[in-house]
DNA sequence: AATCACCTAGGTATAAATACCTAGTTAGCT
DNA sequence: AGCTAACTAGGTATTTATACCTAGGTGATT
């Protein structure tokens, strides 16, 4: 199937750096089979836009104010099933590309990637395939899945952030009214199911996987 | 004094992401009193065009393979007294700012600036004057420097370094060979300068102050 | 020679984390 | 009704971290 120039991909650009707007947006003009439509600087906006516009593709950062990219993908891909979300981070760990696929995203380039290949992704979500750049491919191959019953809880999570903020368990009883013991056990159980051994690796973690900020 | 198109401000940029490049290359290009010498993808090359090109001002990033701009930054503006250094960087913290400034650079521009703001910069700081982002001088000035008795020592910074990455006192003693009661004193010490009270906050400080890899 | 910063090392005591157990309650699913 | 996952809670023992104390050796500086 050829595209012809009568049906060019829309485009809506979602990026906080006004210089990667600048470059995505000189790069596209070289480009008579991308329109890009328009321009968010987070993802509340990108999420009004998206609905306005309804593009055939959106380029999402991540990393921005107001709502970050994944979940602004989140609920994009689930109110448009027509619009195909291209994520485009520099994050490049194996768990940050799965929880963007698990929102909805067709695709996942860097942020070191050329032009050309930033083209062709598009390009290939469009068409409702998918596109990851090779370093990320590898990465998901080398970095296998969790196994479902390894996923935190939801409690576990408050927990774990709560440790990753500083407070000790007895700390964390009273903050959430609960025994000390239960803080523990909880404790416990994210250690072993994410197979850490330390306070130190657990903080690690929690930081790296934006259970708190930095 | 005002500034003629004979003498324009010559340019060399480095960021690793081509977008970026992209970007700051399509606003200069709207300037007629910038050129744009080179560009570079890293702080090794970035540091052998410097030498070649003798730009008038280097627009570098931070987060760079290779050699990060801070590092390439301090040997550039040793080296070649005459060029100036307008960091472009996305990391906002009042200390990180600081190891810029002692590295030489004349000025601190964040990622989300406007082009407009980037190129008034750039005339600043080949001026001879300094330039920083309105929220990183308010930071600068929220987060005054710390004292020189509260800087950490050489093997203070090797210490924190092996505590988070997830070492006990114990294991930091047989590696450095050195008894596990020193290892206490240093984390003592180290605590009492960084004013923290706990190991939660020792990891979160050396993470975000780079003395790890996340 | 004296001072000072730094690295070193030990004693003692308490608090926190960790390991290894058990076990009740509740909500959801089959 | 029975099963399961998740949250809850406790006992006991050990290890680790932390606080607060002292103090010797060394190299640089004055």
């Amino acid at each position: 199937m050829i595209q012809g120039k009568e049906d060019k991909i829309s485009l809506l650009l979602v990026d906080d750096h006004p210089m990667v707007q600048g470059g995505l947006l000189a790069c596209f003009s070289y480009y008579d089979d991308i329109e890009v439509l328009g321009v968010s600087n987070d993802g509340e906006t990108a999420l009004a836009k998206a609905i306005e516009l309804k593009p055939d593709v959106i380029l999402m950062d991540v990393s921005m104010p107001s709502m970050n990219g994944i979940d602004a993908t989140e609920i994009i891909t689930e109110q448009l099933p027509d619009t195909k979300v291209l994520i485009f981070s520099m994050h490049d760990s194996a768990e940050f590309v799965r929880s963007a696929i698990q929102a909805g995203a067709s695709g996942y380039v860097l942020k070191d990637t050329s032009s050309e290949e930033v083209y062709y992704a598009i390009k290939a979500v469009a068409k409702g395939n998918t596109h990851f750049s090779s370093s990320i491919a590898k990465t998901l191959i080398e970095n296998p899945a969790k196994l479902e019953n390894d996923k935190l809880t939801t409690r576990e999570q408050v927990i774990l952030s709560l440790v990753a903020q500083g407070l000790s368990s007895k700390e964390i009883a009273r903050e959430l009214n609960i025994s000390f013991r239960t803080v523990d056990a909880h404790r416990r159980n994210i250690k072993s199911k994410l197979n850490i051994d330390c306070l130190v690796d657990l903080v690690r973690y929690a930081i790296n996987h934006g259970l708190i900020e930095e």
